[in-house]
DNA sequence: ATGGCAACGTTTCGTTGA
C-alpha cells in the first residue's frame, strides 16, 4: 500500500501536475494541502476517470485539504477537536490495512508568521488541540497514519540555513518542541527514522532561486505509530516534482507499508 | 549591490503563503 502527501498549492492551478503524478506513481492513498476550493469547484470528474474517489474539506482561495484513494473509504472528521476558528486545514479517514484499521489523518497546520500576530498564536492552539486529540487515539491504541504539510522544521539539519530561521514560526524553539511532544506520544517520525542525512527537503520558496540551490525545508511529515513502523518497506521525497513546468513549491512524500 | 515567486478574487493590485 502507497500513501502519499502533497501539498499541492491549488488543485486547479495544478491539475495537470497531480493527473500526470497519479498516472505515474500511483499512490492507493494521497493526502492534498491547500487545494484552495470550495468543494463546489474541485475538479471531481478528472480524478474520477482517473480511479480515484475524492474527499474533500473546501474553503474559497486559502488552506482546504482532500484525501483521494483507489478504493472507497469512509470519513471519519473534516475538524480538528477545540479549532473553533474552523478553516479547512483537517481530514481523517478509516482505512483497513491487513490487520489493522488504521485512522489516516491528512493535516496542513497553520504557517503562524508573523510571529508577533494572532496568526503565531492560533499555530499554538492548533499544535496543542492536535496534541491533545493525538494522545486520546494513542491512548486509545488506534494504529495511525499522520500525514502533511506540518509548517514544522524538527531539527537544524532540516533547513538549508538554521540561523535564518531561528524567530520563525517554523522552526521556533517553541514549535520545535510541539513536534517532539507529538514524537514522544509514540510516534515515528518515518522520513528521519531510515535517512539520518541533511541537505533532504520537502519545500523549496519560488524566491530567490531556492531551487536551483537547494535552499529548502523539509516540513512535510508522515508520523506513524509503532506498531506500523516495522511495516514501512519505503519512504521516498519525490524531488524531481518540484522540477516540473509549474510546479507546487512542495514535492510529494510517499510511504509504502 | 540589488532584487528576485505564485495563486486567489469583490482581479490588473492587495493579500497570503513559507
Amino acid at each position: 500500500m502507497k500513501i502519499a502527501t502533497w501539498n499541492v498549492n491549488s488543485i486547479r492551478a495544478r491539475i495537470d501536475n497531480l493527473k500526470q503524478y497519479l498516472k505515474s506513481n500511483s499512490p492507493d492513498i494521497i493526502l492534498l494541502q491547500e487545494i484552495k476550493t470550495e468543494e463546489k469547484n474541485y475538479p471531481l470528474e478528472d480524478l474520477k476517470q482517473l480511479g480515484y474517489f475524492s474527499y474533500v474539506n473546501g474553503q474559497k482561495s486559502y488552506n482546504g485539504v482532500a484525501i483521494l484513494a483507489k478504493k472507497k473509504i469512509d470519513i471519519c472528521d473534516k475538524n480538528l477537536k477545540g479549532d473553533t476558528i474552523k478553516q479547512a486545514r483537517y481530514i481523517s479517514a478509516n482505512i483497513k490495512f491487513r490487520k489493522y484499521n488504521i485512522e489516516v489523518i491528512n493535516i496542513y497546520v497553520p504557517n503562524g508568521n508573523p510571529v508577533d500576530t494572532d496568526k503565531y498564536q492560533y499555530k499554538i492552539m492548533w499544535l496543542d488541540n492536535l496534541i491533545k486529540s493525538i494522545e486520546k487515539k494513542i491512548k486509545k491504541k488506534v494504529p495511525l497514519i499522520i500525514g502533511g504539510d506540518f509548517n514544522i522544521i524538527p531539527e537544524e539539519k532540516d533547513v538549508y540555513s538554521p540561523n535564518s530561521y531561528i524567530n520563525d514560526a517554523l522552526f521556533r524553539l517553541e514549535i520545535r518542541k510541539k513536534f517532539r511532544i507529538l514524537i514522544n506520544l509514540g510516534l515515528f517520525d518515518v522520513y528521519r527514522h531510515f535517512n539520518k542525512g541533511d541537505g533532504n527537503y520537502t519545500f523549496w520558496d519560488y524566491q530567490r532561486g531556492s531551487w536551483q540551490k537547494n535552499n529548502g525545508l523539509r516540513i512535510d511529515h508522515f508520523l506513524i505509530t509503532g506498531e506500523l513502523i516495522d511495516k514501512v518497506k519505503k519512504i521516498e521525497i519525490k524531488k524531481n516534482i518540484r522540477n516540473q513546468l509549474k510546479p507546487s513549491d512542495h514535492a510529494p512524500v510517499e510511504c509504502t507499508f
